[in-house]
DNA sequence: TCAAAAGTGTTCACCGTACACCCATGG
DNA sequence: CCATGGGTGTACGGTGAACACTTTTGA
């Protein structure tokens, strides 16, 4: 028996009876990576109010399951992954953001590899991928939610190698810088960018190879996990 | 007449009806500087359940009101002050954390100066100020809450001076260092650090001296709102 | 006159950034 | 053989970190 349980019989259910409840709802902003463009999952809304119209994919919490839950519960069914790189980004909460009931917001950011989505429970969801540049007004608060979930992207690449999360298994160096030009908005010097990521010697060049890009063909990387938790455990910062 | 006003009369009020409802709260972790120590205002429960352990400050949000009103007002209810440095911290869902009901609850943290506090407020919330290095076991995940905040607090210190919110207006370079030193739990060279602040060029230097602490007497200083705000919209760095 | 805090400059190591040429290969 | 992308090293300036002595004045 926990001490959650043991302070629930100690103290009766009786001291909250006259607070407001309200609804909580989770809302996801889903990167993924493609064509050298960061993307974005959205979905068209198949009931009111706001039929549709694009919105992230969301969902109500439910009593039994802790927000994290909620976030990859509506991720899954979207996409059919599970261990998605998850994270809370903030709370929203203005009076008359959804205009059919007061429902306060969780936003949630994730990071999935593009390629791996379940095609057919996107369709099924009417769900499209949009280039950060393209993407269409949303309904209530939801743009918002990207723009700060954009920022919070920017912020945490910079500090921790967290865009693998976007890239197939075994990427090519030019493949990675793309990746952090898409997200830094920004082009990099590739001998910059080379030295600087062997330096952080989390990854693992491979025997193998990428010959479709180019004729010389450029060496496969992996992202060395193991080599990483070490890393991030023993203080080690990942400054890009 | 707004969109969100015109939404609701377009969309009748009722697609959500089946959704589970939770209790939502906010607690505050409220931090002050004295005696060259980073405290913490933590209240005494009067009411069940665990009556009489130590906790932060909290409240649950109003039908009426946003998540940064909620915290506000209980901010005040505790200080009796108002436009307080205040920032959304993350929220805590986990299905047990208030054994009484299923409550989640959204951390903020606070900054407030330590003289300015009413103190009959305080004493009448049973509210006490604590060291960082003496604060006591908190009730449910409050002291999860706290090591979060002052995580948060040493990171946003290390890109804003956001640190001015604790001292009084007037304050030599010394307490500055002090406060800094606080905060970051680590000596400070100060010819390095007076050079850097004086660099960020956003104080100003009054012509008063202090002479409370020392014989010689120390220049008093100003944090130079006007400066600070202009150069914080030009995109200027405060890395400290 | 001395104790206690204030104030102030220089040096060095490291890191970020700018920058250009040769290599391998398929077509 | 040439066009295309792959791969690599160096030089410079700026920033963070280490470090010590003089000044003032009340007691």
């Amino acid at each position: 028996m926990t001490v959650m349980e043991n302070l629930a019989k100690i103290f009766p259910k009786n001291n909250y009876d006259n607070q407001d409840k309200v609804l909580l709802a989770v809302d996801c902003i889903i990167f993924g990576f493609d064509d050298d463009e960061l993307k974005l999952l959205l979905i068209k809304r198949n009931f009111q109010p706001e039929k549709g119209k694009w919105s992230l994919m969301g969902g109500f919490l439910g009593m039994n399951e802790t927000l994290n839950d909620a976030a990859s519960r509506v991720l899954n069914n979207l996409t059919g992954l599970n261990d998605v790189y998850l994270e809370q980004l903030s709370v929203f909460s203005d009076l008359e953001r959804d205009p059919v009931e007061r429902t306060v917001s969780v936003a949630y950011f994730a990071l999935i590899n593009i390629k791996k989505n379940d095609k057919k429970l996107i369709r099924a969801n009417s769900a499209q991928w949009f280039s950060l540049s393209e993407v269409p007004p949303l309904i209530f608060d939801h743009n918002e939610m990207v723009q700060k979930a954009i920022k919070q992207l920017r912020y945490k690449t910079s500090i921790q190698p967290i865009g693998f999360e976007l890239l197939p298994d075994k990427f090519t160096m030019r493949q990675l810088q793309k990746l952090y030009e898409a997200i830094l908005n920004q082009s990099i010097d590739k001998r910059n960018f080379s030295k600087k990521i062997s330096q952080l010697d989390i990854l693992l060049k491979l025997d193998e190879k990428d010959t479709i890009s180019s004729k010389k063909g450029a060496y496969l990387y992996k992202f060395d996990e193991k080599k990483y938790r070490q890393k991030a455990a023993n203080g080690f910062v990942f400054k890009l």
